[in-house]
DNA sequence: GCCGTCAACGCGCGGG
DNA sequence: CCCGCGCGTTGACGGC
């Protein structure tokens, strides 16, 4: 099964994104932590990369990022903060259904409270990329 | 104004 | 030693 990025977002094609590829740093010092937002090309592509493998060796992550015209770092960057984000997401939703496991053993006043906890996990599903973790990351077709 | 999101940073740790 | 990872945090947006 294929996975879809329905990331619609990254709404303006960016007419304002001014953050420089390549940070914009003035010689004396002081370059704040830019806000580089990647673009959707590249996000879309380490996107594809991350759903066939967690993680990159090194040869790869060099390909990666020459071909995305980002630095080895921010791939690896990226990379890490995904996983990361990923499992956040996964043990938060969770979570969020043992509440409502919880919550729906004893419930009573249960309309009420299913509904708020419905909604809150609802919020959930909103979200920028869902992924199908059934299956794990195992087979690797496409 | 606050709050969520994101890339980047920092720290501690393990493996070569 | 260095490098990468997990994890938490920081700073810069953007939405409301």
């Amino acid at each position: 099964m294929c996975i879809f990025i329905m990331r619609i977002a990254y709404k303006s094609p960016d007419t304002s994104r001014p953050s420089s590829s390549e940070s914009s740093f003035s010689s004396a010092g002081k370059q704040k932590r830019s806000r580089v937002a990647f673009t959707h090309l590249q996000v879309l592509e380490l996107e594809k990369k991350f759903s066939h493998q967690k993680y990159l060796s090194a040869p790869e992550r060099a390909h990666l990022a020459s071909t995305l015209r980002l630095t080895e770092t921010q791939v690896k960057i990226w990379f890490q903060n995904r996983r990361y984000k990923t499992k956040r997401k996964q043990q938060t939703a969770e979570l969020c259904k043992d509440v409502y496991k919880a919550e729906g053993l004893d419930l009573r006043e249960d309309l009420v409270s299913a509904s708020l906890i419905t909604s809150f996990c609802k919020s959930y599903q909103y979200r920028p990329y869902l992924w199908d973790y059934s299956g794990a990351w195992g087979p690797i077709l496409w």
